[in-house]
Order: C-alpha cells, then structure tokens, then sequence
RNA sequence: GGAGGAAUGGCAGAGUGGUCGAAUGCACUGGUCUUGAAAACCAGCGUACCGAGAGGUACCGGGGGUUCGAAUCCCUCUUCCUCCGCCA
C-alpha cells in the first residue's frame, strides 16, 4: 500500500509509472489527497474540542469542592454539546478514512523506472538470455510427464484419487529427488548467509493482508472456513510477516531469511496443454529467500538476490534466462520484478521457476516495518522475495533436459543429495 | 474440549476513578571523571497523527460502554500461562 505523502510528493511520478500498467490513475490521486486533507481538517477540530473538554473537566474537583452547583451545570453542558459535535465529527471522520482506504488499498505498487510498458508477458524484456545452444535431445525424447510414468516416480493419477487433479504424488527416486533439491537449494541458501525459519503453513487474514494477498488475490488461496485461515501460496506471507510491527536497528540491515514450504495455489480457472505435467500444480515446494533491507540499498540487494538464484541454476546445469517483467506482467505489490525461466527441452518451452521482486515499502507500509536512522527518525524498510527455487518446475525440466537413452542423468552438484546419479 | 489466572513503555515491574504518557530497576544514548576502560554521578530515552513552530490529540492486548474525568469500573473479543481430558 502506498503511503498518502508519498502520493502527495509524487503525484506526477506516480501518474507516469502506472500507465506502463496500463492504468490512469489521475482521479484515484487527486480523489485520494481531496480525502486526506478532509481528514487532517476534522481530526484538527476534534482534537481542538478534545483539548478544551480537557482543560474544562480539569476544572471540575475545584468548584465542585466550593459547592459552585451552578458552574458545574454550565460546565457539564458545555462538555456535552462538545462532545456531541465531536461524535458526529468523528463519524465523518470514520467514514471518511474508510473511503481512503478503500482507494488506497486498491491501488498497485508503483512500478521501478525501469519497467517496460506492456501487458502481456510477450512484453516482457529479456534482461539476460542464454547464449550457447540450446540442449538438443536424442531421438525419442518425451515430455517429463511420461518420463515420470515410464521411471514409475510421479503417479498425477494416484495424487488425483486422494485429493484431486493437480495435486502430484512423488515415489521413490522422485520423492528422493526432491528432497534432495531441498536439501541443496537450503544448503545453498545457508552458506549464503540466510537464516533458515520453518514457519506455519497457515496464516491467519492481518498476515495475508500485510504482504498484499488480500484483498486482491482473494480466491487464490485455499481458504479453511472452520477456522477463519488461509494455506500458505508461498513462504513470502508467514516469513515477511515476522517484522510485522517491528523497528530494526540500522545495523541489523540486510536481514536474510530462507523457508522450505509446500504452496498452495488454487489456480481457479487455469487449463489446457501448459497445465500439464508438473507445469501447474495446486500443490508445490518451494524454498524462499526474504530480505528486509535499507531503501538506499535494496535495488543493489535485488541483483544480489538474482546472483544467487542464478548460481543455484549455473550448478543445476539448466539453460536459464532472466525476464525484466513489463507493467502488465508485474504483480500488484511489486515495484520491479525479475522472472527466472528454464528451458524444458522435450516441451521445447521456457518454464519459470523463480520470481524476483524489489517491493519497496509496499509491503512493510502495511507491516509497520520501520527502522531508525541515526536521528531517531524511523522510516519504512524496503522487503524483497525470490523464490529459489520451486520445485515442480525444476524437477520438470530436469527430467526432460537430462533424459538419456539410459535413464535420466543427476546432475553433478545434486549427487551428495540425492545419493543415486541416475533414474533408470 | 473443561476449570482457573494473566495481558502496562526494549525488558522487568508499580499503579484499582482526577495533575498518569504512566513510579522504579535494567538496557540504551549523550556528558562529567579517567592515560583508556569499568564503576560512580548528571542528563536524555515509547509510537502515531496534525502543526513552520509553540504546542495539540490518540494509544496501558483489540473493540464497545459508564463518567465532567478511565490504565483503573462494566460488556465483549483475542492471545498467553497453569491444571484436567484427548493426542502426532
């Protein structure tokens, strides 16, 4: 959520970013300052009256101790005529703020500068491509989902009869090789410095509204009636709500945090051929890094974060580009997003498998995620997230680019994990 | 699920109707002293909104109420702790 002075210094600004979304938000901004300055001015009165019915009962012990009855009476109405125009007040007041926040909470992040205008993702730029070739597969190659059925370790059918479609079930050397993945992708992780959390996989609707799910990704997440809670969509909701009402100390900048979660994802309304496979799944793993940083310092924090997605794929051995995703494209808490993508040689398409994003203040505006500065001022801190990686997708692509005439060759880095170098 | 107890500033912990934004201790920041450090002493030290500033207002788990006046009384919700039951 953007903040209303931030709005004001940058109404211009603002206006030009959000149509590389694709969105002229010119009245919602003049709406939205019209609104505030109608608060500021009924919060003035109503603490004016306030401050005087202060003054006034102040007054009370001393006159009623000299038996002034009809002081008293006066007193006691002016006291109450003042409080009457102060509950109306406030209930403007109320009414107003409501419909402020309602605009606000409406509006998306306001893009990075660097941003491409566009709306779909044909829009968005490739920020680095993969520059030697492309694998080429052996005759016969085949998509990973027969690959799964002819090496008998992901069974979608068995996944389907105990919970339903998109729900996939991992034997043996694929539940093995994900596990191993974990393993690697939170060892990987730890070197680097990220503290490792396992939080809850269900959170409650303060947690999912502070990072920006709800309201406006609502219907996208499992949601348990019973207990008023939703399943997690990824580990960014819990682990950034862990500096929800917090201040930082400058010094604890850059604060690194990493989870292994499974994700939920309803995906109400996806079909067709790219669902298929592991391609869209309603359940997935994945290992998350969160960063809570110093706005002077979060947009270099941002290609740090990419390096490291980045090195997990250069070990991996997968062909890999990096996507700077257009307005259209760019989720709604995001200021600047890189999406990560690997080739799947046997679908003969780029398959993402990270998503890197710089929120800036969006999200902590929400959180009250503040730190000081050396005056004892406290601004808002800037939060970032990438995944790194989720699963499905890379087990996808691992199975098909590395599938051989006799079985599916494990790439080096990943033996220590999963203990077997070949599925056969 | 049943029965009790608790929730106050970074932490600990006073405060049961009036000058309490809140004692005290610890922690923290600045200063004095010291070759340096420690100790001691002095001062400062919550958050948010409005205001150029002086200053004003709100906040003692959340919400509502009583009262001229609420941290303090009433209602309600939430969370945590203890005991019993059930249990991975």
């Amino acid at each position: 959520m953007l903040q209303v002075n931030f709005i004001r210094q940058n109404k211009e600004t603002l206006i030009q970013r959000m149509k590389v979304r694709g969105l002229d938000v010119a009245d919602k901004v003049e709406k939205i300052l019209e609104l505030d300055d109608l608060r500021k001015h009924l919060q003035y009165d109503s603490d004016n009256r306030k401050a005087e019915n202060k003054k006034a009962s102040g007054s009370f012990r001393s006159l009623s101790q000299q038996g002034k009855k009809n002081e008293l009476e006066e007193l006691r109405n002016q006291i109450a005529s003042n409080k009457n125009t102060i509950k109306e007040n406030e209930s403007k007041l109320d009414k107003t703020k409501e419909e402020l926040y309602d605009i606000l909470v409406a509006l998306p992040n306001m893009p990075h500068e660097s941003v491409p205008a566009g709306h779909t993702d044909e829009d968005n730029e490739v920020f680095k491509a993969w520059e030697s070739d492309l694998p080429s597969l052996h005759e016969g190659a085949v998509p990973h989902w027969e690959l799964a059925k002819k090496y008998d370790i992901i069974d979608m059918e068995t996944g389907a009869k105990i919970a339903g479609a998109g729900f996939p079930l991992f034997k043996g050397k694929g539940a093995q090789l994900k596990r191993a993945l974990v393993n690697f992708f939170l060892a990987e992780a730890s070197d680097a410095g990220f503290l490792e959390v396992l939080p809850p996989h269900l959170v409650n609707k303060d947690t999912a509204f502070c990072t920006g799910q709800l309201p406006d990704k609502e219907g996208q997440m499992y949601y348990v009636t019973e207990d008023d809670l939703y399943l997690i969509p990824t580990a960014e909701v819990p682990v950034t709500n862990m500096y929800r009402d917090t201040i930082v100390s400058e010094s604890d900048f850059p604060i690194k945090l990493t989870a292994y979660t499974p994700c939920f994802r309803r995906e109400a309304g996806s079909y067709g051929s790219h669902v298929r496979g592991l391609n869209r799944v309603h359940q997935f793993e994945k290992v998350e890094i969160v960063m809570i940083e110093h706005p002077d310092r979060s947009y270099d924090t941002l290609q740090y974060m990419l390096r490291h997605v980045e090195g997990l794929l250069k070990k991996l051995e997968l062909p890999y580009r990096i996507l700077r995703l257009c307005g259209g494209d760019l989720g709604f808490t995001s200021a600047l997003t890189f999406d990560f993508e690997v080739y799947s040689a046997a679908q003969n398409r780029w398959l993402e498998v990270s998503s890197v994003s710089n929120f800036e203040t969006f999200q902590t505006n929400r959180l009250k995620c503040r730190f000081k500065d050396e005056n004892k001022k406290s601004h808002l801190a800037h939060s970032l997230n990438g995944s790194a990686l989720a699963l499905a997708r890379i087990v996808a692509a691992l199975l098909e680019n590395n599938q051989t005439a006799d079985g599916i060759i494990i790439p080096e880095a990943l033996r220590p994990y999963t203990r077997f170098d070949k599925i056969d």
